[in-house]
DNA sequence: CTAATTTATGAAAACATTTGCAAAACTATT
DNA sequence: AATAGTTTTGCAAATGTTTTCATAAATTAG
């Protein structure tokens, strides 16, 4: 391996090294198939020689793919997103592309300013998680006319193809779960619902679903509760000490269902037969802590998966390809949190 | 907003639109401060009007930083990669710079072509994970005059800069605390350490520290456990199990040591009072599972956040910026998953 | 051994920008 | 009102590729 003196090499570079004009080389790597094996033999070499590396940068600015797609999510802090991206790109990656990801932190502004990066970088298509954005973005994005998933969350009529769990469903499924068991006394733990449709979906959904059974949830049992696992636990503690306590807590998700279990065991209450804890969202761990929590699967990896198939078939034929939402089923699972009230 | 009948808008494009030329509204971007005021308005008017967005690819090609930097990691599934990540994230966004990440689950072959694809989009720096990397990936890092930074760990003669926690320093730590309490029969549960550095760093220097202090761990007490709480939570099930159980058992990471304490649980043993449990990493819901789990803890949104400075720096300014490592030091953390033996 | 095909290569234009240089348009000064 | 000095703008070349079209080389047929 010769060491390349100069700076970079280029195409040309590459062109002299190995005798052929450019436009040969720009041939070796997009179109082998038309050289003679003798010169891609040579250019071979060459390139070893010179150390080249294609410039993408120059490729896009002649329509070709950037081979780039942008990924729009909340927050990485939350595993569970962790998950949909990895999954996401990984089957992305399978088919030769690249993730530009970056956070909003829940801030519908710095989403638009993001986007516009994004755009600017001329990403082949863009992911955004959940199904509620800004007016702006969504005009945004159909002035560009690029291929866009709602990822996360599904609903039949949104504006761009959805491709997620259905939250109410999920919401009713462990409502529905909980009132079955003969529950009354219920409270609920929900995270703060501004800028996130997921969270906001679910509650209502909840107390819809407990409503339409006779049953309404004391405004001192309605918690808001940060999504972390220390928050819920002093949240739950305080709710568990009191001595008129709900029979069952009904969490947002599964962060805060795993703290309220810790709070729950720091309380001296036994789960279940004290009390009654389930989440949403079958997170990791959540079928190994002790109780294994019930909950609804909402399938993270399989949504990150079909995103990302979806985006790349909507980006490589973008005429029989701009596919439609898919609804990834949540699924009741239940463990040994909950039981009938004492 | 006249919607733009035509294809993209591009620079000529607002150029016209403006009655300017194509350097003009270029300079309007580059170096506003140089255009008359009246000008300007003109140009930021047909800027809207067109809906034009700059290309950076076009900007590329002329040296123009791309403002894109490649993050390599092994997984996002690990919650602890994805919060170093999201501090990264977080520090270099904050001055203007978006992220190309990509995965490669421990395969060092695969880390080489992600490298040459980052490369391609002509990133202006790359972060790697860990200390220990193909030969192949180094030497390409070196052709190509990149700033790069090594995240996560830190060694004094890095080959390049790292910016991470001690990883013998932390194994230490935790082992001789466990030593401290007095306990002898002590049990390991550690990763695969195939392409992982990390792990394998930990394991040597607490064996190292257990044998100094005349305990050797018995073979059928050296366990390997995939990275799963579900994996960990059996494997310390079978452990406690025998007959003849340690009195303390040593985690790799607090993954491993959150399963072993859910399979201490469901074994019927009380920690710390039958059983010492101690972690390594601090990860998120250490200090709030039931027992607060011992550990040491590995400073992972701080280390993104130097890595993220790190790199933005030797990006901005080349000379001077090239830093050095950076140690973050790891940290014991008492809680309530360790006591004496019985 | 030519002529007719087919295959392989090169020249030049195109892509969307930036930038050095020079010209034009102002201002200030006399 | 003319000159000198500044500020603002435009022209054209440059950036690293791809691609169309044309030409040269190789192959096949007659």
């Amino acid at each position: 391996m010769t060491a390349n003196k100069s700076k970079k090499a280029d195409i040309i570079t590459v062109a002299k090294a190995a005798r052929v004009s450019p436009s040969t080389v720009s041939r070796y790597f997009n179109h082998p198939e038309l050289l003679k094996s003798a010169t891609r033999k040579r250019i071979d070499s060459a390139v070893r020689r010179t150390g080249y590396i294609r410039n993408r940068a120059a490729q896009t600015i002649h329509g070709i793919r950037s081979g780039t797609i942008g990924v729009l999510i909340p927050t990485l802090d939350h595993a569970i997103f962790a998950e949909v991206v990895q999954a996401f790109s990984d089957a992305v990656a399978a088919q030769g592309f690249t993730i530009l990801l970056a956070s909003h932190g829940y801030d519908l502004q710095r989403e638009y300013a993001i986007l516009r990066k994004f755009l600017e970088h001329r990403v082949d298509g863009v992911v955004l998680t959940g199904l509620d954005h800004d007016e702006a973005v969504f005009q945004l994005l159909d002035s560009q006319e690029i291929p866009c998933v709602l990822m996360w969350n599904y609903a039949a009529g949104s504006r761009y193809p959805s491709i997620g769990a259905d939250n109410e469903q999920a919401g009713r499924l462990i409502a529905e779960h909980v009132l079955s068991l003969g529950h009354r006394q219920i409270a609920c733990m929900f995270p703060p619902t501004n800028g996130n449709d997921r969270a906001l979906a679910r509650r209502e959904i909840v107390l819809t679903t407990l409503r339409s059974a006779g049953v309404t949830v004391r405004d001192e049992w309605m918690l808001t509760t940060r999504y972390s696992i220390s928050d819920s636990k002093e949240d739950a503690k305080r709710l568990f000490c009191q001595t008129n306590r709900p029979s069952a807590l009904i969490c947002g998700n599964d962060i805060l269902a795993t703290g309220a279990l810790y709070g729950a065991t720091a309380s001296g209450l036994i789960v279940p037969s004290d009390v009654t804890v389930v989440g949403i969202g079958d997170f990791k761990g959540s079928s190994e802590i002790e109780p294994a929590l019930t909950t609804v699967r909402l399938p993270a990896r399989r949504i990150g998966h079909e995103a990302g198939q979806a985006l790349v078939t909507a980006i490589i034929d973008p005429v029989s390809g701009a596919g439609g939402s898919l609804h990834c089923a949540p699924e009741f699972i239940g463990r040994q949190s909950s039981a009938p009230p004492a």
